[in-house]
DNA sequence: AGTTGCAGATTTGCAACTCACC
DNA sequence: AGGTGAGTTGCAAATCTGCAA
């Protein structure tokens, strides 16, 4: 079986403070090697989107179909001081909040070339349980390929009170091609 | 920078399916090395299980506090067919589902010794609405350490609101030490 | 296909209340 | 006695829902 093991932390400093057992560490550290800072190898990022997405929508069975353009532009200029790690949590995030098949700069979290501005993540009951709504609701859909009737049926709710939800949460990506 | 990457897909197939490009699969090729399968590595289990736990507390602004200890007995009965990735995305997937700061077998979809089930995900709204708001309050109240008043407050809503709910979704975990 | 009036159901905040406990 | 704070509850207003149009 084939294992490679993935962080962006030291372990070496983990090990110390007891985060990580020694003898792991030490088992993993024969193969430890450096390689260049994700900012120098910006060809390798849409590949590593586009990878993190499909093990994502498998994961957290999502249907997204990658990033709009603007959004790759800007994760390509961004640095990703926390390189891949960073990258593949920044996608995850994206993709639980996204509100559109096509993730944004926004969804990401990051201006063109800025900083991370590290979301907000609000407290608010109403903001949060909203935006789950909208997520779960649009993910339904896409499960009943765009046939409101059936999503209704699945979400347990009468369809006039689908459509409701759909105009307050602002509903209304493209369906999926037959 | 240290870097190590972490699957246990079979890197050459995915990359003949051009889900992962060849040249980044030939940079990672030259340090894969085998290990044994995680059911041969049953000594390891609780340290990855606590690992993976305090990561996703951080990338996921959880206060998970581990196991109960019938899940990490059932986790390490487990055969863990896929193996260290496996193990993680399934702590990843219960904490987002937990309804404890304990994770339960449930959560983790084992049964002790059994098969995966494979989580249903309940598609019906009232359901996996209450599901997510439990998870929310109960973040907010660690936060807000126990405090109800202030938890309420940041919740944005009354005191009463917060012990109705409180008793409705079953959330009367143990609140941190001061 | 999607919207709306409406009546019944649910949920909310407020204030008043209980119940320990000191 | 009396006071305090955590938690509960009665109630009217506000909100949400399904039905039918």
């Amino acid at each position: 079986m084939r294992l490679i093991a993935a962080t962006n932390r030291d372990l070496k400093k983990e090990s110390a403070e007891r985060r990580f057992r020694e003898d792991l560490y030490y088992r993993l550290h024969v193969l430890a090697i450096t390689l260049p800072p994700l900012r120098e190898r910006k060809d390798d990022i849409p590949l590593l989107v586009d990878n993190f997405v499909s093990r994502f929508n498998r994961d957290l069975k999502k249907s997204c179909l990658g990033l709009e353009h603007a959004a790759l532009k800007a994760v390509i200029s961004y640095d990703w001081p926390g390189n891949v790690r960073e990258l593949e949590n920044s996608i995850e995030r994206a993709m639980h909040v996204a509100s559109s098949p096509y993730l944004t700069a926004a969804d990401l979290g990051i201006a063109p070339g800025g900083p991370v501005p590290a979301l907000p993540q609000s407290d608010d009951l109403k903001t949060s349980l909203a935006r789950y709504e909208a997520e779960h609701v649009r993910r339904v859909l896409l499960k009943a390929r765009g046939n409101r009737e059936n999503a209704a049926q699945l979400l347990g709710i009468s369809p006039s009170t689908l459509y409701r939800k759909m105009n307050e949460l602002g509903l209304h990506g493209p369906e999926p091609p037959p």
